[in-house]
DNA sequence: CGTCAACCGTTCGTGCACAAATAGTCAAAT
DNA sequence: ATTTGACTATTTGTGCACGAACGGTTGACG
């Protein structure tokens, strides 16, 4: 009887779905967090995105825009914007492609390889402040799963 | 003689910073992801915000505004938008609080209700999608150590 | 040679996310 | 009873993020 109740229970009952569980809204929130702590140690009012695109630059060098984007993960509307940004404070030059009338050739300015440099540490103490809670194994665990479904 | 180059060299040398292995810049990527399966499986174009607006409400019932935005991690500006919308969808009602007129109370409507029960499972096999490439252990980890850092 | 598919950058529209400022309301302490 | 401080919702402005559409360029192929 119990057992016959159950299953008749189990039939119309709803999936179990806690939304505080779901990868999705943990993902969103520990952005959110890396996010604030972005903002308040990174120097200039960079943001993460632009600092990702400064810092994509000093690893690769000049590029086009729209290959940039696709390093640093923007589609083309975004990175333009990024780059427009970038622009205006005179962080990076825009070239016209000599060779390929299609392109624009992105470039750290004088400025935007200074900034790097100073900004390398801070960006490292950022990561650093990110994963605090986790000792060095998790650390390496998170980043691997994390590569595993980007 | 190679070790004093190699000291020489230390000393001047940039921290080893790559910014495929950043947390932030990893975190960003996996959303990214996320986003894309849940805008293709989700019925009805409703966005990952504001379906969690809708679960949370299934879950805990009427809620202030305010108050609602703190369950689902979003300021009072961002819950606004999103309950906007929802409204404009008809899938929430809103009613002034009679003991306090400062607050709004937003509720499910009928429709709203009916849409959570139906989509439900599809929220979850989203969550399945978003962490195919992890078996079940490594999904358990993975939260638990996102909701660290978060 | 032409054309055609693939690529480049740009623009528009929609939707999060948050800081900052505003105005109204409430409760509690004086 | 007034004031104070916390709370409510709202508005404005800036910056990602992406789909969709556009026009221009390139290179390859028939």
């Amino acid at each position: 009887m119990i057992d016959s109740l159950t299953h008749a229970a189990m039939d119309h009952e709803e999936i179990d779905y806690v939304l505080d569980e779901q990868v999705g809204f943990l993902l969103r929130q520990a952005q959110q967090r890396h996010t604030a702590i972005f903002a308040r140690m990174m120097l200039s009012d960079i943001t993460a995105t632009q600092w990702a695109t400064l810092a994509k630059l000093h690893e690769i060098g000049g590029c086009s825009q729209n290959l940039l984007g696709r390093h640093v993960a923007m589609d083309a509307a975004t990175i333009k914007g990024v780059v427009d940004r970038l622009l205006a404070r005179e962080l990076v030059v825009v070239n016209a492609d000599p060779a390929d009338s299609r392109r624009l050739t992105i470039d750290l300015s004088e400025a935007g390889r200074d900034f790097v440099r100073r900004a390398i540490p801070i960006a490292a103490a950022i990561t650093e402040e990110t994963v605090a809670p986790l000792d060095r194994q998790e650390r390496e665990t998170l980043l691997g799963l994390l590569a595993r479904i980007k």
